[in-house]
RNA sequence: GCGAAAGUGGCGGAACUGGCAGACGCGCCGGACUUAGGAUCCGGUAGCCGAAAGGCUAUGGGGGUUCGACUCCCCCCUUUCGCACCA
């Protein structure tokens, strides 16, 4: 007899798994592979329970696996460029890689104590200049293949960071990582051509079945088709700087409405307000163009300004009308999106309709309401938009007090007028396109992805800049650009590289002559965006990794990670997995075939963090219950995707029913770890035993289908807590133990005379062991040696069940009298629907609600349940 | 404002395709064993009525479909998340 001691037997397992390379894999073309993954770690410095509780699952998951025979991929790496590392070094001037080195020795200390099964062999950290060579690599290719580009554009900036934002790295405005109002600065910057993709990442997004489908909407969201026409409305005066001389286009989706156009919003941005603000005796022109360009840009971005104009004295020709329409400038209008301009239709846009009331332009209506006359019906038929109250009704330019944007029919559209919404807009882009005066476009809001990053701390990007030859590529035989080394981080100025002569001033590969190197350093979202290829072959020299590797390991089968990547890393992965299938490196299309959100973890309502001081270490809890206690609390507190509130109750629960489980194998292992007990199946057994055998198989079945394909963690640890409670009432009832009689020990075992409760017992508790070593493999791996077993725990496989003895012999059938439960009947497995009628109509507690009615119909359902209609 | 998801005991949560609501755990109550028990084992625990048998009411609120609804449909309320002048 011994205590479930989890800090001693951690240890020792612990250290088998290490020495013995447990969990390092090779290719293996005879066996099923599974590649498990989880969001790689930001080497931050102490890992809490909030972000380990992601590596726990991909931990159940991937131990489940091996047992079931799979060839399991379950690596773990460092994204570990980045700017808290940079800041580190500003403030307290330990180097960049010192701190990052040190923060993942920690962090992988914590990993390897929670027991995470990692391959640690495949280990990498994008840090590396084994790493991030293939980042220049891939930067080279895509330059090639004219997937980079460098441009001057107005871009995001984070004062706070010191460096340019992509656009998914601003969110509401504000900086991603520190909160910081963006503003923007316009600088040359590198981009990748993500927007190369947008139909195909949309598309795409519709057949990934098993990611969350929030998730996908909010790439659907980001990617943003909207499908419309460019229409050109020419400028109707002639005396203009020549470069505007040919028109303004515009993008709308509701070409249907152009005939109330009347007339043009331009962002202050656009080229011509620019070039108009130029001539002379423009000083009012010029200041109020001004003055809408320093408005806040993330209260212009997000509508909170209000919304305001001016007349540019000039006027344009609506294509459709023939009739001129006046330009306004309105600061609501974005320069980034669409063509910058947009036609104003005041009917039948809300912010045209608010913009002309305002402005005292005329509104004209050109699109009815599908009238109430002639459907009869009520609601249906009425306006989504608005247009004032009640059911749909003709309107009129005077009385409306909001615009009609929804669908119906064209009026005052001239050769146009009487067609349907729909029909108009396919027609009137016809009819733009055959006279050269427009033509069908799709927008997208999806922006190129802004790369260059005026900070250290990152991957350098492999270009030079010669005075004779221009901008150089870096041959790709002299990969890496390495990093230099820097002493002090001021955290001012440029890029930090710029500050060191030895690291810019090169030679041109092509002439020869003095040439520049570029000294921005790219996003580390770049980093992160194909790890998951390269820990299929991670030591590679000689590419980004072997296709025949990815070909066996892709794609990753199941993804864990947090939602906050939904439209950043997760956008960026499956971008760059097209741009290595393109350059013939993968035949993937996609890299994770399902993907998991995992919840956050709260203390007293919040998510943890440093700042607000409530963290949870892991390695404290696993100081007093251990790491499989922590495991087990984790994964069965709440289902995976859910956020759950930390208590310290729920983790002593957790570890008591370990040592629950522990004391009942404890106690039983030298009666059922014998030699030659012949299995439960080919025994005669007793009724209780055969209760014992069912809930077994029972178990296995329902922690097996939990576990995979639902990934119901919490569900599949309740059903082993039930399989326990079940085998502690069989060995009360059979006195195999005896509890509470002995002053010193909690239970004593008894004689266990009958080989049928031996086996039974065996089988059950064997079971119930293997199937708990995804939660609790340290303890799992203890008790499966305590019960004779040699060669470890995976090796034994996965408990298979036997459908046969699962299924219960006699099954209690519910009968309901008008919906109401009225009795149960006790029949053997199987039994006909008309006996079933039968004995349920019977049934004394039946027949008493019964009494003095008539019975109209009984439904049997599927055997399981009986329903009688009576009144 | 638009969109999505969710609302179940004191708490975390179960209920797979419409079929016994509350599995499992926490907490609480009781019993056993004990010098003692915050250990362990056993039992109880949605609410209301009732001594009990039993009955009634219950899955945010209101309607509906159905023999039968936590589950499907409509309206409303609340919470969380995402988007937010994208033309």
């Amino acid at each position: 007899m011994s205590d479930y001691k989890p800090q001693t037997i951690e240890k020792k397992w612990q250290a088998r798994w290490r020495e013995s390379r447990a969990f390092e894999v090779s290719e293996d073309p005879d066996r099923p592979k599974f590649y498990c993954l989880e969001m790689f770690a930001y080497p931050s410095g102490h890992a809490h329970v909030g972000h380990v509780r992601n590596y726990m699952i991909g931990d159940v998951v991937a131990r489940m696996k091996r047992m079931r025979g799979y060839n399991v991929l379950h690596p773990f790496g460092w994204d570990a460029f980045g700017m808290p590392a940079e800041n580190a070094a500003i403030k307290s001037g330990t180097h960049p890689e010192t701190w990052t080195l040190e923060n993942i020795a920690h962090m992988k200390g914590q990993l390897q104590r929670i027991g995470i099964s990692y391959a640690w062999e495949r280990e990498l950290a994008t840090c590396q200049p084994e790493y991030y060579r293939w980042n220049q690599w891939l930067f080279l290719k895509m330059l090639e293949r004219d997937l980079a580009y460098r441009k001057r554009s107005n871009v995001n900036w984070c004062p706070s960071c010191q460096t340019v934002l992509a656009n998914e790295q601003v969110v509401n405005g504000e900086c991603w990582r520190c909160g910081t109002v963006v503003t923007t600065r316009d600088l040359e910057q590198w981009f990748f051509r993500i927007t190369q993709y947008s139909d195909e990442l949309l598309e795409a997004a519709n057949r990934l079945g098993d990611w969350p489908e929030k998730v996908l909407m909010m790439q659907r969201n980001w990617i943003g088709r909207s499908e419309g026409a460019r229409v050109k409305f020419a400028l109707s005066t002639s005396h203009e700087p020549r470069a505007t001389s040919h028109g303004i286009d515009v993008f709308t989706t509701r070409i249907d409405t152009i005939y109330g156009a009347n007339f043009i919003l331009l962002a202050p941005e656009h080229p011509l307000v620019q070039a108009w603000s130029q001539v002379p005796g423009s000083e009012a022109f010029r200041a109020n163009m001004q003055r809408f360009q320093a408005q806040d840009r993330t209260a212009r971005m997000t509508g909170d300004v209000e919304k305001e104009g001016f007349d540019t004295g000039r006027t344009a020709i609506n294509p459709f009308t023939g009739r001129p329409v006046p330009i306004w400038v309105a600061n609501f209008v974005l320069g980034e999106y669409g063509t910058g301009a947009v036609m104003g239709v005041p009917a039948h846009d809300q912010r045209d309709f608010e913009f002309a009331r305002k402005y005292g332009l005329p509104i004209t209506v050109v699109v009815q309401p599908a009238s109430a006359q002639g459907s009869g019906g009520a609601g249906s038929a009425s306006a989504q938009g608005s247009g004032g109250t009640g059911p749909a009704e003709t309107l009129s330019s005077d009385s409306m007090t909001e615009s009609y944007d929804g669908p119906g029919t064209l009026v005052e559209s001239g050769e146009f007028s009487g067609v349907p919404s729909a029909e108009a807009i396919d027609r009137m882009t016809a009819s733009a396109e055959a006279r050269g005066l427009g033509e069908r476009t799709v927008q997208y809001r999806l922006k190129d992805w802004g790369i260059s990053r005026q900070r250290y701390w990152g991957t350098p990007i492999p270009v030079l800049y010669c005075d004779t030859c221009g901008m150089v590529p870096v041959p790709s035989d002299s990969l890496p650009v390495e990093l230099p080394r820097i002493a002090e981080f001021s955290g001012r100025g440029d890029s930090p590289l710029a500050q060191v002569p030895e690291f810019v001033n090169t030679t041109c590969p092509d002439c020869g002559g003095p040439a520049r190197r570029e000294t921005d350093t790219m996003d580390t979202f770049v980093d992160s965006s194909w790890y998951f290829f390269r820990f299929c072959d991670p030591r590679n020299t000689e590419l980004p990794f072997d296709p025949d590797k990815v070909a066996y390991w892709g794609p990753v089968d199941f993804y864990s990670g947090g939602v906050e990547h939904a439209i950043l890393h997760l956008i960026y992965s499956r971008f760059f997995c097209r741009v290595f299938r393109d350059l013939g490196m993968t035949h993937l299309d996609e890299p994770f075939s399902r993907l998991l959100t995992q919840g956050m973890v709260l203390k007293a309502g919040q998510v943890m963090s440093k700042s607000k001081g409530n963290v949870v270490d892991p390695d404290d809890m696993i100081e007093k219950f251990g790491a499989d206690a922590l495991r087990l609390y984790v994964m069965f507190v709440a289902p995976p995707e859910k956020e759950i509130e930390w208590t310290d109750a729920g983790l002593e629960g957790s570890w008591r029913f370990l040592a629950r489980v522990w004391r009942l194998v404890d106690q039983l292992a030298e009666t059922i770890g014998g030699e030659g007990i012949p299995p439960a199946a080919d025994l005669q057994i007793t009724d209780a035993e055969r209760a014992l055998r069912r809930k077994t198989h029972g178990t296995i079945r329902r922690v097996t289908i939990d576990l995979d394909p639902r990934v119901h963690l919490n569900t599949a640890v309740s059903g082993l807590m039930e399989l326990v409670n079940e085998l502690y009432a069989f060995c009360g009832r059979t006195e195999c133990l005896r509890f509470g009689r002995d002053g010193e020990d909690t239970a004593t075992v008894g004689a266990v005379e009958s080989a049928g409760t031996v086996a039974v017992l065996k089988e059950a508790i064997e079971s119930l062991v293997r199937m708990i070593s995804p939660f609790a493999p340290h303890m799992a791996e203890e008790l499966w040696e305590m019960l004779g077993h040699t060669g470890g725990i995976v090796a034994a496989g996965w408990p298979v069940y036997d459908e046969a003895v699962a299924r219960a012999e006699e099954i209690v059938v519910p009968v309901q009298v008008n919906g109401k439960l009225r009795g149960r009947l006790r029949v053997p497995a199987g039994v006909s629907e008309d006996r079933l009628r039968e004995m349920a109509v019977a049934d004394p507690a039946v027949a008493r609600h019964l009494e003095g009615k008539t019975i109209r119909k009984v439904v049997v359902a599927g055997g399981r349940l009986v329903s009688i209609v009576a009144n």
